[in-house]
DNA sequence: TATGAATGAGTGTTCATTCAT
DNA sequence: AATGAATGAACACTCATTCAT
């Protein structure tokens, strides 16, 4: 199910073969980036990580920079594409929420959580101009949460300003980066339920 | 009334005085590290904020990594002597919640904030030894907020586990330093009952 | 004839080529070590040495120690080659003896003396994982001399102990460093009988 | 008898007395000098060694080329002082040249030993300058040992050149620094006598 | 004499990037 | 595409020496 995603994406073009050489590099450098850090992976780390020589690298891309940027965009691309068949998927506004606030958790933890996590804890390492141009990626991104909020806040879901919200929310979320274990006692569906009562209580029995 | 307590810290010795060629170094060092990072920022760069040449630097600190230890220490020490005091002053677990979240963002807004931003942040930079070192200061830190936290849930005042919840509220905080500006709409105090609804319900309407 | 030797020990790879870029290297760094001494020989003296620039060294050796402890390898493997050789052409062990002392006088003196001339003077700088390494050949090097001393002993062509005399007659010989001259007054070969004459009394005139 | 003889020194003012302080700094500098090499011993560590700061050292020396040759002069002061003495008392020339090989040998053991295996190992470390001054009294010293090897030479005692026997015998004396334990099996009077033996073959029984 | 903060040139080492092969 | 030697600027850190106190 997951694949077909993927294979979707990659026959488009949006995505890079995981298959080809620059996209075992891009596997290898979301992986490397996420465990050390951008600034503490050396260009020589990614080259003998996908086993060739740190001079090659600059044939699959321009410069390091290049790398991250690529990484974040295939990060957000793919959280995007997951974000916009679930919301389609799921029905009414909690229901909505809730496969946003899932997406968000998995996009850390499943096959390209390396690369959604170097978009969180890596950005401020992005040139400039590689910001600029994946902004515009994370509007789009964004513009899915904050309308769905929106949404909640008309039905009264949630009483907090959508902006803010979002902002608490996405603060709270990332950071489970840094803390949860798939395979510990807290499940990701306990996790996910967690996260959306801080959003929205649950209706108090009569 | 803030400075009361900094100076009482100081005159203690848990401080370092701002004013000393030392605390002026750790001053600067806080906000460098926290606008560049960590391993962006040089020992020069250090030294010039300060107006003194690189090497002299080493007449205060062992090395870098000692500074970012520094910096951390002070940051942590100031803003639990504020949660101490606070979380004695306030009535009621409500309350003491709410004086704990409004510290922690204090703790990043105001004059320590670029030394508690450091602590959130450039924590995966500090070495092993340097962590070691302060893990016994961050437990501490912590243990205040699982123990109101506790309270809270006995009260049923909150429904997550205090643990969980508490990660989910810490990432949902220091993720304001990236958002939050303190003279644009949002007020600190609505910041804080923000933060507060997410793990408290607002009392119902009668 | 030498050069055969060396040709042989190149060609099995125990010795670095010395028309190669490690060669050449290697080769400044014996000269600049024993000149200067190592402590004060930087790494940008040797890049310049061999026509490079100081980051280009550590593409050949990982650090300024790998260098020293490569110049010393080289050293007493080749003197070791050359004690072994005459060592077996010499026949009557006053005749061994003679080569053995003439090898180590030489082996300061020809085409590898600075590298051993360093295994001498810099031997405390090389860092103790290299002593370490280099300990094993020493040993080897050392028990040649020995086992000889003790068929001397046999023989009663020496009176001193041999571990007391060969300690004796290395000072004596490693000293000659300092002082002696090819060029001077007085030649090899007179100052090989003047080194043996310490260790046995000549034959006396019948 | 030995403190007798420094007293005098001290009192004509040749040596430092080595209660005052920059008696002790000499002490001091000598032992760390010939522990880890002039090099390697930072202004800091003798500092430390006396208990005061780095600063202050430059009070008592210029600066630290002559804290090194003031330890070498003190040194050879003292050696030589011993070698009138003992050459003195010793009657016919077997016994004066032994008594010079055990003044020497001693030289590196007794007291002084620090100071005298600095003059010999940290010597090219000494100025140019430094180097000129000292020369004169290693001048004075050298002359000792040659009128008596040339008074040796008269008397058929020895073979080899007075020169070259010297300076064979000065590398292998000096090299006994890096291997003579005064506690071992070898004594000291047993090591004298083989080193003696290295210059004069002991009469054979007829 | 002693202090100790400051100097400033220098050290070994790192690393993204280039380029002839 | 890949190699791998070379670049060269930058880095953290060292240390003999100075000097106002």
């Amino acid at each position: 199910m997951e694949q077909e995603l993927e294979r979707d994406l990659i026959d488009r073009g949006v995505l890079v073969d995981p298959s080809s050489a620059r996209g075992k590099l891009l596997t290898q450098a979301a992986r490397l980036f996420r465990e050390n850090g951008y600034q503490s992976t050396t260009v020589r780390d990614l080259a003998s990580a996908v086993g060739i020589l740190s001079g090659s690298i600059f044939h699959h891309y321009k410069n390091k920079d290049a790398i991250l940027k690529a990484v974040m965009v295939e990060g957000i691309h793919h959280t995007m594409a997951r974000m916009r068949r679930d919301l389609q998927r799921a029905q009414g506004t909690t229901a909505k929420l809730r496969a946003l606030i899932a997406c968000e958790l998995d996009a850390l933890n499943g096959d390209w959580g390396d690369a959604m996590a170097v978009v969180i804890n890596e950005w401020r390492f992005l040139s400039d101009g590689g910001q600029q141009d994946i902004l515009a990626l994370r509007d789009e991104y964004e513009r899915m949460w904050l309308d769905l909020l929106v949404q909640a806040e008309k039905e009264r879901l949630i009483t907090a300003s959508p902006k803010v919200l979002r902002k608490l929310l996405y603060g709270a979320i990332t950071w489970t980066d840094k803390w949860f274990d798939a395979k510990g006692e807290l499940s990701s569906d306990q996790l996910t339920d967690a996260v959306l009562h801080l959003a929205i209580k649950p209706a108090s029995d009569p």
